[in-house]
DNA sequence: CCTACCGATCGGTAGG
DNA sequence: CCTACCGATCGGTAGG
């Protein structure tokens, strides 16, 4: 077998720190505003070195999303595995999501915007993966109505507090008096309503 | 007195109708994605006369902002003037901040994440006039609460509920089934827990 | 992954 | 508000 000139696992370590160092830019700057020399100086490269590893910089943003949602959905899989008291895993995804909102290795959710750059194939195939990031939660939503703690689960509930959380990197700063946890427990009380007892 | 070349009121109206498309354009692709030709364009001008009527973009998309939010501070006066019932208030509030959204004459809300491209002192007066435009808002949370409708109006509450009705522009389409009035009522049930009774 | 480079586009301006 | 234009920058590529 013939000797390769760069280890796989070394090409893939300089294939991810692109990638991550997109993805902090793209958070930071917006997708329009970053230059693939932004990145790749970033990334400790010269300007068309990220080009070796991605088509354009539309592909590259097509993985940041696809790749950092990948390591949401992870994070919320280890969140809630085994939970079964329905009150219990709506809090674990909400603390969950959070975290990947503001614990910085997963920031796909903030990228949702900058999706209007894509074509409408890979704009479906993002959708997709969020719908598919949501079931969760519309489950979870379901046993508490099943439980009488909600009154109603339609759709649009899951989508407001998809929503509610995600605006929140509008105006919440990690560094500031309020907890992460505290900030789960915030949220978890405005779905229900913070009705007294 | 001299003739003016131009007529004052004329002038006045080609600046709204750069502005006009500008607001438009930024929120359909983005500040960055839209070029001032595109602007020019959508104005029915040549390529350089925005710069006649806005120092620089950046100046045209602080204006777009500011602007777009005094009209939707003028909504939501016209809608709750004279309106006392802290739940009316509520729900008077939240449709017409989803009109604002949705009915196309005022989005300065869905052009919050383009502020990331001003100076610090235009990101400041566009905070100020965006926490002006959240009194109302807090004033009837906090009647609410006095009245018992509510547990707690701490502040993050009225971020949360913000927050919500802002993110429904990525998946609310006026054009569905849901009209803007449903989707009201569905924000305020969602603030309201949806208790029973 | 670097060097050297290209064609296209962009925000903005002078002068009328 | 138009004409004509400029300097700078950008995404991307050939060839090694």
């Amino acid at each position: 077998m013939p000797r390769r000139k760069t280890e796989p696992a070394a090409e893939a370590n300089r294939r991810t720190e692109v990638l991550r160092a997109a993805a902090r830019l793209f958070v930071e700057k917006g997708f329009e505003a970053t230059t693939t020399r932004d990145i790749a100086e970033a990334a400790g490269m010269r300007s068309g070195s990220p080009f070796y590893h991605f088509r354009s910089k539309l592909d590259l943003l097509k993985a940041v999303i696809l790749e950092g949602l990948a390591a949401s959905e992870a994070r919320q899989q280890a969140a809630i595995a085994g939970v079964d008291d329905p009150l219990d895993r709506l809090h674990r995804l909400v603390r969950a999501h959070l975290g990947s909102l503001f614990e910085h290795d997963t920031n796909a959710p903030l990228l949702i915007g900058e999706t209007r750059a894509l074509d409408a194939a890979a704009r479906r195939q993002i959708a997709e993966a969020f719908d598919r990031y949501q079931i969760p939660w519309q489950q979870t939503l379901d046993a508490l109505v099943a439980q009488g703690t909600l009154t109603s689960a339609a759709p649009p509930l899951r989508l407001w507090l998809f929503g509610m959380l995600n605006w929140s990197t509008h105006w919440y700063r990690p560094d500031g008096a309020m907890t992460l946890d505290a900030l789960a427990d915030s949220a978890v009380a405005m779905l229900l309503g913070q009705a007294p007892g």
